[in-house]
DNA sequence: TTCCATATATTAAACGTTTAACCTATTATC
DNA sequence: GATAATAGGTTAAACGTTTAATATATGGAA
């Protein structure tokens, strides 16, 4: 079954490409071609089946109406949830989304940027590693469209789809606070990302403003060693000189492993010790307790990223420049 | 900054286009360039940042390397997992991944063959929603190359990945039962589609074994309707006239939606009642008491599918065209 | 009649590749 | 010295589009 081309429809009807090219891209507005003939090339074009060489059209338009998805993890719920909410949108606009991981590896990430460009995909949505600045600002220079999500760097002139990572991370601690809670450890990663810093920073104010900041407090564990530098991480809190009282897990892989790490203890959770998290786990949901956590809006950040990109793109006037979108305390 | 061409090369070096491709194709073989034209070309070409344009490549080729994935929903746990291994397997050889939801719905499968098939990848993965006969026999009848992953149609001679389902969940049961259940409910989805099917069949064959089955224990629940649904068929087991002393869940969703209805019920889990869930979820490792679980071996089905597809795609001698994976009865 | 507008289509170049077929100069063979 | 083989390229068509520029026929106005 052999492909159909325009040339075909046009052989059919004795018309040249160009004719049957205009009527079915809808550009015979000033009445180029008759409405006899636009309704025979549409008819011929439905009963052939014609399916457009998206390659020829990419080829001569320089567009390809593709963008390329690069996150950490698909595997992991919270970019899995981006993707598809990314797809839909853009698929809603025109658009095929191309998928890419890094695993946070910046080499990885450097070669999904050259893969993608050498896909000619029109634009990039992008989770950056850590220490991805150079990546970034060589992307700025190539002019190529492409928008940050979930991550950014401060310094740096991008457009970018974030949450309040601050304001959410102060007023969680506050939370614990209120409830009670004198002596919080704060759980995160060792390493350098702005969107992670916040949190902490977050987190930090919030207990210096009462008085109750103790650098010990604050626990790091590498990204590659996650369990065993949680259980030392667990195992230091529980042996704290001052007793601790609360926990606020700083992302969603070191929430999981945290409280699993805690089982080992004869403590009761969320009396002896209350927990906060950063995103929402079906996990919580098995607990006999509640466990509050931060809820990111995240299908609004996947709409609003492809809605900046193709601003970028489609060069719309350019809309928000930096969207900073309003995660939520959930504590039912 | 403009593109770099083949041209462009040419030009700066004063040979012809074809030299040049010839020479960054590696298709100079009979020693159709001179080495010293050639070197000078590769280097011309690194240094000029030379990326070949893949759509004039696919055009002229028919050719895109590119492959579609249609999966239901990216954001599920297991999907995402596949989709990870996938991507990571085309990638080596050189496949870039577009990826597609349907959220279990026939007509955006159909809106995913469509948008793929214009994008004129080389191949698809599918796991096919269900009444897809249709759809994939035209996929058939079309010649396009593509493998269905977790899910097949028996009926239908395709290239297919899947688990062994029916064994796994006899040996399940079977483990459920020498743990000394013996009154055991099935819960999974009305739906017909065949892996499904298969392990209720391994369940009931189990039970039959022993004469032990009764057709009251089945219980369905829709797609659509997950929480309401096992709670009433949750409800329903508890009430059973003859007690219930283990459960088995038929996939992921269920098993977690399971478990937490059960919560409701003062039981002591893995004491009064027994349960087995299909699929591994980070959520079982918050449980105070280990959870047995089906695991499906992700990576292996991934790799599988890329192999499998990529086989069709390049007149491979075509490998297997039945993959049937082992999967693992953990019980920890 | 001559000129102009209008309606309706066509021509042809261009996008950047690939590759079969062809060309030319040099060297080897008889 | 004639012929053939080889090395080292080049030419040109083709893939399927898009679109600016051009062509032609018809009818109306002057």
């Amino acid at each position: 079954m052999e492909r159909v081309s325009l040339k075909m429809i046009a052989n059919e009807l004795g018309v040249s490409i160009a004719t049957v090219s205009l009527v079915l891209n809808g550009k015979n507005k000033n009445g180029r071609v008759s409405q006899g003939m636009s309704q025979k090339i549409i008819d011929k074009a439905a009963e052939l089946n014609y399916v457009p060489n998206n390659f020829a059209k990419s080829l001569k338009m320089g567009r390809s109406k593709t963008i390329g998805l690069i996150v950490a993890d698909i595997s992991n719920v919270f970019f899995g949830s981006l993707a598809l909410h990314i797809q839909i949108c853009a698929e809603k606009a025109g658009y095929t989304v191309f998928i890419g991981n890094t695993n946070e590896k910046l080499i990885e990430m450097e070669k999904m940027i050259k893969l993608f460009k050498a896909r000619q995909v029109d634009g990039l949505i992008i989770t950056p590693t850590e220490g991805s600045e150079k990546l970034i600002k060589d992307l700025l220079k190539a002019d190529i469209p492409f928008v940050l999500v979930d991550r950014s760097f401060p310094e740096l002139d991008v457009d970018s789809v974030l949450i309040n990572n601050y304001q959410i991370s102060n007023v969680s601690t506050k939370h614990l606070l209120k409830k009670g809670c004198r002596n919080i450890a704060f759980v995160t990663y060792k390493q350098d990302q702005f969107h992670i810093n916040e949190r902490k920073r977050g987190y930090m104010e919030a207990m210096k403003e009462v008085g109750l900041f103790n650098p010990e407090n604050v626990k790091e564990v590498r990204y590659g060693f996650l369990e065993k530098d949680i259980r030392k991480a667990i195992s230091q809190i529980m042996k704290s000189e001052k007793k601790i009282d609360g926990i606020f897990f700083a992302t969603n892989s070191i929430s999981l492993a945290g409280v699993k790490s805690l089982f080992n203890y004869k403590i009761e959770l969320q009396k002896d010790i209350q927990i906060m998290c950063f995103d929402e786990s079906e996990a919580f949901y098995l607990l006999p307790f509640s466990v509050p956590f931060v809820k990111q809006p995240i299908e609004e950040m996947g709409k609003q990223a492809v809605r900046s990109l193709l601003s970028q793109v489609e060069r719309h006037a350019n809309e928000e420049r930096h969207v900073i979108l309003n995660a939520a305390l959930i504590n039912k």
